[in-house]
DNA sequence: TGGCAATATGTTGCCTGGCGATACATTGTG
DNA sequence: CACAATGTATCGCCAGGCAACATATTGCCA
């Protein structure tokens, strides 16, 4: 499977990364592994892009975190809020509109 | 109809006017109204946006453009080259498959 | 007739955002 | 023991979106 240029991801990493959230709480890494996976290795979201999101999804309120060490591996889990959740879901309401638009 | 986040369009926006232009010629103006009019008001293709996309879409040969005088009305009308029509399948396909990935 | 909205294309300059590069600590592996 | 992988973070460059502005013509209404 070919990489998605990722010049057409901008404009849909915040929504790309509270999705990534829906299924549960994850840290940075592994929304990065997540990410790469589930999309058959076509969309790699650099630490450099991923974790500047991250923050200000924090300072906005969409998102929570706390520290572990529980495997000596020294992680911060996100989880969505409930105004996340709600975002996410007018954001996702949004990003349909648009695909219906562009009507693939 | 809401407008959407003109934030959400970065990134496709080299696509949504190469894909105005399947449908036949157009110019600025038209693609302009075109858009604002199939998107029922929710697409807003601001002309400092889109002249550039324009020039930029020409210089890489994916449209070729000539004047036309005939209404009085000073038009540019912009047209798919060959290469162009190549490249919108190929950026099409690559839309569907993220948005597959991102699972409207 | 005079003025304003709409039509039509263009450029300049600001600001934001993506991301390469870099930094740093720990764990797993050959 | 060195190096890859895991894990988080920041800095600074560059490109891109777009507000603002410039300019010309046409159409409409008072």
């Amino acid at each position: 499977m070919d990489a998605i240029d990722p010049e057409l991801l901008r404009g849909s990493l915040d929504l790309m990364v509270l999705s990534t959230l829906s299924s549960g709480k994850k840290y940075g890494y592994l929304i990065q592994s997540t990410l790469w996976q589930s999309s058959r290795e076509a969309i790699e979201l650099k630490a450099g892009t991923l974790y500047p999101i991250l923050h200000k999804l924090e300072k906005e309120g969409l998102v929570k975190c706390h520290w572990e060490d529980d495997t000596g591996r020294r992680r911060k889990w996100y989880e969505l809020t409930a105004v996340g959740r709600k975002q996410l879901k007018r954001r996702t309401d949004e990003w349909c509109r648009y695909v219906d638009c562009l009507r693939c």
